[in-house]
DNA sequence: AAAAATACCAAACGTTTGTTTGGTATTTTT
DNA sequence: AAAAATACCAAACAAACGTTTGGTATTTTT
């Protein structure tokens, strides 16, 4: 017997759900979108989740274990120069946030929520945790630790704005830019 | 006869939402959430406006008009040097996010919206444009088209990731980095 | 092979929400 | 003073949405 079913259980639905809460936002999916997508009924849902902020939590952390495997691991990785590093890492965010295919631009999804939903507050902050660690480290290897960690709070604050600017002008340059003048902060 | 009934009118119900998008955002804000704060009906709104999105759009043009008399304005004394205008134009912005009364920290009600409600694009993004062109016009009487291009962009970019990242971690001192670093540009 | 857990379906529920309708005082215009 | 516009009230509507319940195959465990 063959089995065509779309994928289901968990981990599958997390992933849609991703696609989904990318693409229209977390309170323009409903869980019915969410069912459809996975070739089931909205009621199942509540087999795995008891909640769609429970599912857009479990969301979030597929997201940010992705970032932690996919972008910021290459902050640590001592065989690169901090300027390569740095390059990885834009280089790696860059093919999260554009979609090649469709040439739309995808923003991060915690961040809309997280003012919105307080439920989702804790785990965004992990994330930016995460995310402004990786960047002081690689400062750190040019800079003093007090410059390091204002470079890597500039940073972060640089990068999420301008991932917000080019959402909203529908212009990748402003990420672009940015991440050009992150990575000069490098330049030896 | 004394009148003790609380203002009603357009204005008074774009005044009284826009406290409450601020507060709650705009999802979580209901037309009867804003008519009870105007102390009438909810029906009673849609003599005013003929809809949800019809109002936030007043209220966010209602923001712009505030930024643009209180804020972006200081930009243009030419009374002042280049730095006396973007150390009032951060002041009076401090003074709009920052509620000295709770301590609380606002973020800009039409950014976090635009995101999620197209309709809503056009109007925050002449606000940026607005907010761009300020700043823009202030480095230019230090620096050269180009670089006073490139300066604007990254300081609207950082100051937007900068509210983000205050806001998600409930911490001021972000924004106020991020106007100290952009008033040193500025420096002699 | 029996028991238990898993992975759903089908249907309904209850609430919230934005919106509409019809009417009535009050104010403004003519 | 009559007519018209304004500023609401009171109530209902309709649709969407997250969630619950009860049941049934299928798979796993014992």
């Amino acid at each position: 017997m063959i089995k065509e079913t779309p994928k289901k259980g968990e981990q599958s639905i997390i992933v849609n759900s991703l696609k989904l809460f990318r693409q229209q936002s977390f309170h323009n999916t409903s869980m019915e979108d969410i069912a459809k997508n996975c070739g089931m009924l909205k009621g199942s849902l509540y087999h795995y989740f008891k909640s769609k902020e429970d599912l857009m939590c479990k969301v979030i952390a597929f997201v940010h274990e992705y970032f932690k495997a996919e972008v910021f691991i290459h902050a640590y990785n001592d065989k690169l120069t901090a300027k390569q590093k740095i390059k990885k890492l834009c280089d790696a965010s860059e093919l999260i946030f554009f979609d090649k295919k469709t040439g739309k631009l995808y923003g991060n999804i915690g961040v809309e929520s997280a003012l919105v939903v307080p439920e989702f507050n804790p785990i965004i902050r992990e994330f930016f945790q995460d995310f402004f660690n990786a960047v002081k480290h690689i400062y750190k290897e040019k800079y003093g630790e007090k410059i390091a960690n204002e470079l890597a709070e500039r940073s972060v604050a640089e990068v999420e704005g301008s991932i917000m600017l080019a959402r909203i002008f529908n212009d990748k340059s402003y990420i672009i830019n940015t991440h050009k003048r992150i990575i000069a902060r490098l330049e030896k």
